[in-house]
DNA sequence: AATCCCCCCTGGTTGC
DNA sequence: TGCAACCAGGGGGGAT
């Protein structure tokens, strides 16, 4: 489900609905997610307040205080979500489907559903953060200021593979899941295709402004809601309503009329304009 | 080192 | 209507 601009529309959430609370209470439903959750570890969260929320790639980093700091690394996978509600101490609150671990902060409750339970949650002294495994060999945040053409062109030199393959490649540069590069590639009229090692200088300066832009374009409407995206907050993101050509086969092009057409990469669909896209 | 392929899991949609 | 096949926004891990 969730791309950068989806974390980052929950990470914003979050630090909204939550800066300054003081965590109550831990309670994890069931522990196999992704990775087994250490369920000690998490309720070492305890006691704690509640001093912001990171982002990395498409890890949310929630930062509780404390002598050590401690870093909740949270992964929605495919189909997490989070939700932030409030918890009124004298009701009983139910578990959600899929519900597997809520933390009380106050007289709030956030709470994580994933269906498919491809998420991950780890607990990690904040100083350790960037070194924990899962982050360490992460490229550039494509929002970064390291990311541009100068950067794009020189990673990709004697790459072989698709250029969509490699921006999905979180070593490569991080957050640039499949909707996103599909918008980002018909921005830069790029075809998915191409190797990437065989984009010159020019293609890839439009490419990084283009991934640039379609992460900031989503970002500003809260994110995409396809299936069942939706932040803290239960709403919607909005971005759904640019998109070019992601999920458009057999549509006109925007552009130029053209059939948007549809082919597999890397197992995953990609969707790209056969005309406007070379 | 880079690439390819499989897999984890559940649920919604599509097509027969 | 029923049921099976297919598809889904991620990404680690092992084989090649």
């Amino acid at each position: 489900m969730p791309e950068l601009p989806e974390v980052e529309t929950v990470r914003r959430g979050l630090e909204h609905a939550l800066v300054g609370t003081r965590v109550r209470a831990v309670e994890v439903f069931r522990t196999d997610l992704r990775w087994p959750i250490p369920t000690e570890r998490v309720h070492a969260l305890v006691g704690r307040r509640f001093a912001g929320a990171a982002r990395r790639s498409k890890y949310l980093l929630l930062e509780f205080s404390g002598t050590p700091a401690l870093s909740a690394l949270v992964h929605l996978g495919m189909s997490g979500r989070l939700f932030v509600a409030t918890w009124d101490v004298r009701r009983p609150l139910p578990r959600l489907p899929h519900e597997h671990w809520r933390i009380r902060l106050g007289s709030r409750v956030l709470r994580y559903v994933d269906p498919r339970r491809f998420g991950a949650l780890d607990v990690v002294d904040t100083g350790d953060v960037a070194q924990h495994r899962l982050l360490r060999d992460l490229g550039p945040e494509p929002l970064g200021s390291s990311f541009d053409g100068a950067f794009l062109h020189g990673a990709t030199r004697k790459r072989s593979a698709p250029i969509k393959t490699f921006l999905m490649d979180a070593r490569n540069v991080v957050g640039v899941g499949n909707i996103y590069a599909a918008e980002a590639l018909f921005r830069a009229r790029v075809r998915p295709t191409r190797p990437a090692g065989r984009l010159g200088r020019a293609a890839c300066d439009a490419l990084a402004t283009a991934v640039r832009s379609t992460l900031g374009d989503a970002v500003a409407a809260g994110g995409t809601t396809i299936r069942d995206y939706i932040g803290v907050d239960r709403r919607s993101g909005r971005f759904q309503q640019q998109l070019a050509v992601y999920g458009r086969a057999g549509e006109p092009c925007p552009e130029c009329q053209a059939l948007i057409r549809r082919l597999v990469l890397g197992g995953r669909s990609t969707f790209f304009c056969p005309r406007c896209q070379r």
